[in-house]
DNA sequence: AACCCTGCCGTTTTT
DNA sequence: CGGCAGGGTT
């Protein structure tokens, strides 16, 4: 399938088939529901509010209320409008549809709210201003073009930084205000008015570059419906059916648009857990889950409780820490599972350690004590034995990865710089995108001189001004100033090859395949040469990620839809090896089921973060506790939480006490230990341990005694040693155990070094940059 | 046009 | 401490 978002239209006129034969048995997939589950499918008519807890089967209730839907005769497939929030999920219950019903599957419209307002946005954008084939771009393009604005309104990039203008601009787009609409509250100050007029020229300058942004793609759908009642009735009477998963997460501009699209007939199915609410950081509002019965009265409100996914310690811990939450709508999750089953399901182990470092080993020692025997029936299908390591913030990945790469744990980083945000990547990105979107002058700024074409700032500056004044985009003026003679005739000539180049290249769109014209384009632009000519350490990671992109591109027919796939899916699919260890934020879990979770640094200040609290306050407390709930929902069977008395931030050392949510855990399904010596008590363990707790911070200590911790007679505490890992990078095998000493060697992170030893497959290298590591054989490869 | 240096800041991030 | 952005220098 060249594009997975693709959404098949049918006519609207054909006829619909003869509903079912009375008394024909019921379909499995009804059958092998639990009542909730099944009142939430057969629910058919008016408003339903679905709550779904952590692994309680919501995206089975919704693709079988979908197939239900259909097998009743109810409606016709592209009548039904299902929404999601990740191109994860909209695949995934695509899959899951297709599953159930067949290829018919293909013609529900279902995706993102993104893609299927892009989708409806194309077929009115001359409403808003904007003409055929507008562009969307991305955060680092709206980033440039504020800057761009601002600095033409004299603003001051110091005292307000683009970044936070930004935030403000799309605040007010996830609450769908346009401009004019912006409410006089946000503009009471001079700041608040500045950011509201920057916010005008923003918008009207994307109209001028034919582009609009993210937040534009619901912005402006939401317009056309509100300001054009004919085609909102046209959308109204078009989706008998709607049905919204992750509703908690919700923002304003997406409420109005569900509430405009279903205003005709309600038949709105929202499926939601507000325990999970966790982006209200990025215009979500946990008001629109908890509104819902007030904003449609009659609503049917089904209540999913019953967990397939963890064991009753699990959930338990789980539901005595989201306990202390206030504004809820309340739920208790009940193991029902197979899990829920198992007679030695384990405690949720907590663990106070001495420092960061203490607890990577201890968190990777666990983690190589169930490797021995994860191979078994453990895991099942799917993500057997899978084991997921979730973090606060991303800093603190690093002490796992070194402690993991040391002890030759093969794992997997979730998160970090994707694809299609590498700057070669967006750099190849922007040759395509002023190929099929001349008017992009983002792009066209973007590459004029890369690779290096002698148009410095002057000539960029002559061209700008030309093209204000006459009022066309950067490369039409490119063209005119390279016959007449108003640039050196150096930047005259390096202008003039650019403009042939790409109508060169325009031409070849109809008759060459998108990966072929993609491989051309850098090729002949120098842009790929410039990379292998480059001698910095990430370059040839660079050269190989332009293949990897001309091998992407080879799955579209066409440009355009390579490039709107980019736009909207800023994901690298086609990496399909996992690894049993993932790490990654526990943002990035959520939806996500693991064997085996760890939960590193609870600890005042990282979580609940600090930050949070001093922005956010009660509300922000929450919704660190609803992460916390969140990461402890995602183990299977078992959940690990650690602490460590001292961390070392910015360099310095800083004592740490346990997050109070540790203390939140009802004793009952958890089992705390902690090293000892920790909080006062130093015993021998530590005693000759470096820089040692009572001599460095003899103040802190754990409020109250006994609080969550220190139950003083720790086990193992003076397990330093790394383990002798049973997971020898298994993977990668082959290469890397003959290297010599000596050898020159390349790792993914770390860069160039040179091989000091070699002791059976572990390596001491001395990298150019990092300096000297031990890493195991299978993460280099000799360069 | 390339390079260096200084100063700042240091959660979470999808589309 | 370290990464990066922006500004200033060569």
């Amino acid at each position: 399938m060249t594009d997975p978002f693709a959404l098949t239209d049918a006519p609207d006129d054909e006829p619909a088939a003869a509903p079912p034969t009375a008394g024909a048995p019921a379909p499995p997939w009804l059958t092998d529901l639990n009542p909730e589950q099944r009142r939430a499918v057969e629910t058919t008519d008016g408003p339903v509010l679905v709550l779904s807890g952590a692994g309680t089967g919501k995206t089975r209730v919704l693709t079988t209320r979908i197939a239900h839907i259909l097998e009743q005769r109810l409606t016709q497939p592209w009548r039904v409008l299902a929404v999601t929030f990740t191109n994860r999920a909209a695949r995934e219950m695509r899959e899951r549809l297709g599953a159930m019903i067949g290829p018919v599957a293909e013609s529900v419209w279902l995706g993102t709210f993104h893609a299927l307002s892009l989708k409806i946005l194309r077929r009115h954008a001359d409403l808003v201003g904007l003409r055929d084939g507008f562009t969307i771009l991305d955060a680092d393009d709206q980033l440039r073009l504020l800057k761009q604005l601002m600095a033409d309104a004299n603003i001051d990039t110091k005292r307000e930084p683009p970044k936070v203008l930004m935030g403000i601009l799309q605040r007010w787009k996830d609450r769908g205000l346009t401009p004019d609409r912006v409410p006089a509250d946000d503009v009471k100050t001079a700041a608040g008015r500045r950011a509201r007029d920057l916010y005008g020229r923003y918008q009207a300058r994307l109209l001028e570059l034919n582009a609009c942004d993210f937040g534009d793609l619901l912005l402006h759908t939401l317009g056309i419906l509100q300001g054009h009642p004919d085609i909102a009735g046209q959308y109204q009477r078009r989706f008998d059916y709607i049905l919204v998963d992750e509703y908690q997460d919700t923002n304003v501009a997406q409420y109005l648009w569900l509430r405009l699209l279903a205003a005709g007939h309600r038949n709105l199915c929202c499926v939601g857990d507000d325990d999970q609410s966790i982006y209200s950081w990025r215009g979500a509002e946990v008001g629109n889950i908890l509104r819902f019965e007030t904003d449609y009265p009659g609503a049917a409100v089904i209540r999913l409780e019953r967990n397939y996914r963890s064991t009753s310690m699990i959930l338990d811990a789980a539901s005595g820490l989201i306990r202390h939450n206030s504004d809820r709508l309340g739920k208790d999750l009940k193991a029902a599972g197979a899990a829920a089953a198992d007679p030695d399901a384990a405690p949720v182990k907590v663990r106070g350690l001495w420092d960061g470092e203490a607890e990577a080993r201890w968190v990777v020692e666990e983690i190589e004590a169930l490797g021995q025997g994860a191979n078994g029936p453990n895991g099942g299908a799917g993500d057997g034995g899978a084991i997921a390591i979730l973090v606060r913030a991303s800093f603190q990945m690093r002490a796992f990865e070194e402690r993991l790469m040391a002890c030759g744990v093969p794992y997997q980083v979730v998160g970090g710089p994707r694809f299609y945000e590498r700057l070669e990547v967006r750099d190849a990105l922007a040759y395509l995108r002023l190929i099929a979107q001349p008017d992009d002058d983002l792009a066209f700024e973007r590459i004029v001189n890369t690779p290096k074409r002698g148009l410095g700032e002057a000539s960029l500056q002559t061209l700008q001004r030309c093209a204000r004044d006459r009022g066309v985009s950067l490369l039409v003026a490119a063209a005119d100033l390279a016959d007449g003679d108003d640039l050196k005739p150096r930047a005259r000539k390096a202008l003039a090859g650019f403009v042939a180049d790409l109508a060169r290249w325009r031409e070849r769109v109809p008759t060459l395949p998108p990966s072929e014209l993609c491989a051309t384009v850098l090729e002949e632009s120098g842009y790929a040469a410039m990379w292998k000519a480059d001698k910095s350490p990430d370059a040839p990671g660079r050269v190989e990620n332009l293949e990897e992109l001309v091998g992407a591109v080879a799955e579209f027919e066409t440009l355009d839809a390579f490039l709107e796939h980019v736009a909207l899916v800023m994901e690298n699919e086609g990496k399909g090896a996992t690894a049993r260890v993932t790490l990654m934020t526990l943002h990035a879990a959520k939806g996500l089921e693991f064997d085996t979770v760890f939960l590193p640094g609870w600890e005042e200040d990282v979580f609940p973060h600090r930050r949070a609290l001093e922005e956010g306050g009660q509300a922000s407390l929450e919704e660190e506790r609803r992460l916390a709930y969140v990461g402890l929902t995602r183990a299977r069977r078992r959940a690990f939480i650690s602490f460590a008395a001292n961390r070392r931030i910015f360099n310095n050392w800083q004592a740490s006490l346990p997050s109070r949510f540790v203390d939140e855990l009802p004793d009952a399904c958890v089992e705390k230990a902690s090293d000892t010596g920790l909080y006062g008590a130093v015993t021998a363990g530590f005693a000759e341990e470096p820089g040692g707790w009572g001599t460095r911070h003899p103040r802190r200590t754990l409020t109250g005694a006994g609080a969550g911790a220190g139950n003083g007679a720790g086990n193992g505490s003076g397990r330093l040693a790394p383990g002798t890992g049973s997971w020898k990078a298994r993977d990668r095998t082959g290469e890397g155990s003959d290297l010599a000493v000596g050898q020159r060697v390349f790792h993914q992170k770390f860069g160039y070094g040179r091989v000091l030893s070699n002791d059976g497959g572990k390596l001491a290298v001395d990298f150019e940059k990092a300096g000297r590591k031990t890493v195991v054989a299978g993460f280099v490869e000799a360069a």
